[in-house]
DNA sequence: TCTGGGGTCCTAGGACCC
DNA sequence: TCTGGGGTCCTAGGACCC
């Protein structure tokens, strides 16, 4: 065996409903929704279902609502930010603390670069690790780039096919893992893309590595044709980094319990989301370069405008005033769902 | 059963300038 | 009177992910 350079991607299962549990033990082994205002009669989608939930067909993104429907012994519980992004936190410290370069791409995922030559013997110490200082569970994929190890994770789940909660994904196996699946089993080809692809023929991982890149440039565009076509390829970033992150944008937005109709109202609003997006620049130290609005109407269609500030700035009256300015821009003769307010930072 | 909230990156057209 | 390219910035929207 030689020691190799290898990325680890950790995901930790079901986070959001092991939080919970976690802090309310009772509610082990029951179907758990969290989401929205945690009231299925409102407005609101899932966030994440327990395994037992999933069991009754709830799954996130479903409308509360339905949920509700499928599942109505299912205990619903508004999300709870700061919980999980404390949990989540605890997390990533524990993950920092054994001999691997540690890269945070969200709540509850990590990659992990490191040198070993036993990858599933690391994997499996990193579960222990997690779980003996977190109390929670996560599935660890292992590849020999990013994207072949967050797509190993898919096979590591314990509701995914494979056994165990690690697998491994890397050259020598992705064709004859991958090849055979449809094309939005890659990471970044979604519903859309998949579409589109398969009225071109290519409805398999193996097809669309099979593909001309000129084809797809074609198509897709110069940068995100030929992307695919490596994705399919198996091909990626082996680049792990724990850089801190700097943000692009900051933005908030609310869907309304009743439809907005008085224009009034709206730029009250408006007015308010803009003064919590401030607050967030302040946090952030940097100045906001554009100012975003976000409008969306009683049957969905979504509307977005934004301006460049004259001069980048922090002052939440400046803010305040440029997201107005936007909205004036905007129809508001129609019953309105939601409105949001994003503030983009200047590049670096 | 009407469909959250917070992000990222890419595309394409028009303005504007040289 | 007709005809250039190239480069950059701005903006709206699409697609994707968690």
């Amino acid at each position: 065996m030689s020691t190799e350079d290898w990325v680890l991607h950790v995901d930790l299962d079901q986070f959001i409903a092991a939080v919970e549990v976690a802090r309310r033990p009772e509610l082990r082994g029951r179907p758990v929704v969290v989401g929205g205002h945690g009231d299925p009669t409102l407005r609101g989608v899932v966030a994440t279902a327990s395994y037992e939930a999933r069991e009754f067909g709830v799954h996130s993104g479903m409308p509360m609502r339905l949920a509700a429907k499928k599942c109505p012994d299912a205990v619903f519980l508004p999300a709870d930010r700061p919980a999980y992004e404390e949990a989540s936190e605890e997390v990533m410290t524990a993950l920092r603390r054994l001999p691997v370069v540690v890269e945070v791409i969200g709540w509850d995922e990590a990659f992990l670069g490191a040198r070993t030559d036993d990858p599933e013997a690391l994997a499996e110490r990193v579960r222990d690790h997690v779980r003996a200082e977190t109390g929670l569970a996560c599935s660890v994929g292992i590849g020999d780039n990013k994207l072949r190890a967050k797509t190993a994770t898919g096979f590591a789940k314990p509701a995914g096919a494979a056994t165990g909660h690690v697998f491994r994904l890397t050259a020598e196996n992705w064709a004859a893992v991958m090849g055979e699946r449809p094309t939005d089993a890659l990471w970044g080809i979604g519903s859309r893309t998949s579409k589109k692809l398969a009225e071109m023929g290519l409805r398999t991982v193996a097809d669309l590595a099979r593909a001309d890149p000129d084809a797809l440039a074609e198509r897709f565009g110069p940068k995100m044709g030929p992307y695919f076509w490596l994705l399919a390829h198996g091909a990626g970033d082996t680049e792990v980094s724990d850089t801190p992150y700097a943000p692009r944008s900051r933005s908030r937005e609310v869907t309304f319990q009743e439809d907005l109709t008085d224009p009034t109202e709206l730029a009250e609003q408006v007015r308010l989301l803009a003064r919590h997006v401030a607050e967030d620049v302040v946090e952030e130290a940097r100045p906001a370069a554009r100012v975003g609005v976000k409008i969306r109407y009683a049957p969905f269609i979504t509307k977005t405008r934004s301006l460049t500030l004259a001069a980048p700035t922090s002052a939440a009256e400046e803010i305040e005033r440029a997201a107005l300015e936007v909205l004036a821009g905007l129809d508001q003769d129609q019953p309105v769902r939601l409105l949001g307010v994003r503030a983009e930072f200047a590049e670096e």
